[in-house]
DNA sequence: CCGGGAGGGGATAAAATTATCCCTACCCGA
DNA sequence: TCGGGTAGGGATAATTTTATCCCCTCCCGG
């Protein structure tokens, strides 16, 4: 979490969820734990495409406004469990009913993201 | 709307949803709109914190997603009016769904960020 | 004793997003 | 004719968010 110079204001209750679930990464997590996959690594390998580094930056922020857990195994090899919390239980209907939402609708969505980068010529 | 360098991945429907409306005023438009504010300067008379300019690139990108529309009157002084597509109208139960979350946890989180920027020294 | 896997993070670079500044054009009322 | 309101956008700076790179500890199996 890095400060910021230009506060933001949350007048509505939208701009808090996604002061708290935007970053690039948080809502694959937040799927992920809550379909129970709990352990770093394991997320880890679930989304290869982040480095082990950003997903714990993404996962203290979650951590930090309560939304997840972490249980701390004093083992060796050291285990780490994330589990959501109550309150992000509470979350969850939202997260499903945002991912239901998109999932409706990824297919027109990489149509366009095609098209978009067709015009300006970059392909990825 | 940038050239991204590198590709995001849209594997989970939330990434998708995100994507388009995760811009930090978007949030604040669709409500507005969603609730019957349609002409761009009005917006900006309730969104004073943003400029115009920034104002008028979110919006762009959420007409460009299809969520809402725009009318042109050929009138003078010139008139513009946005209002959600029927796609966009699908959109508002998730909206609505988020919103209510987020407005119950304001309060906890207002006192979270001041203990945040109490630590660092901080004071907006 | 080396490699790999568990966990974690500092320092810094790169990319993406927002802000700022200023300019366009038009019309109206004082 | 000047000030204000309508709408829009180019160029560039500042801020914020992500990525990259390399480092740490500990243990186990070959």
């Amino acid at each position: 979490m890095y400060e910021k110079k230009i506060p933001k204001d949350f007048s509505c209750g939208m701009a808090v969820l996604m002061e708290i679930i935007g970053g690039k990464w948080k809502s694959y997590l937040l799927f992920l734990i809550g379909k129970g996959v709990r352990r770093p690594s394991e997320l880890h390998r679930q989304v290869p495409a982040a480095t082990k580094r950003v997903l714990n930056l993404q996962l203290k922020e979650l951590e930090f406004h309560g939304i997840i857990g972490k249980d701390i195994y004093p083992e060796l090899p050291p285990r780490v469990e994330y589990f959501l919390t109550d309150f992000g239980q509470s979350l969850m209907p939202v997260i499903n009913a945002m991912d239901n939402w998109g999932s409706g609708y990824v297919g027109e969505f990489r149509q366009l993201m095609e098209r978009k980068s067709e015009l300006s010529g970059i392909h990825n």
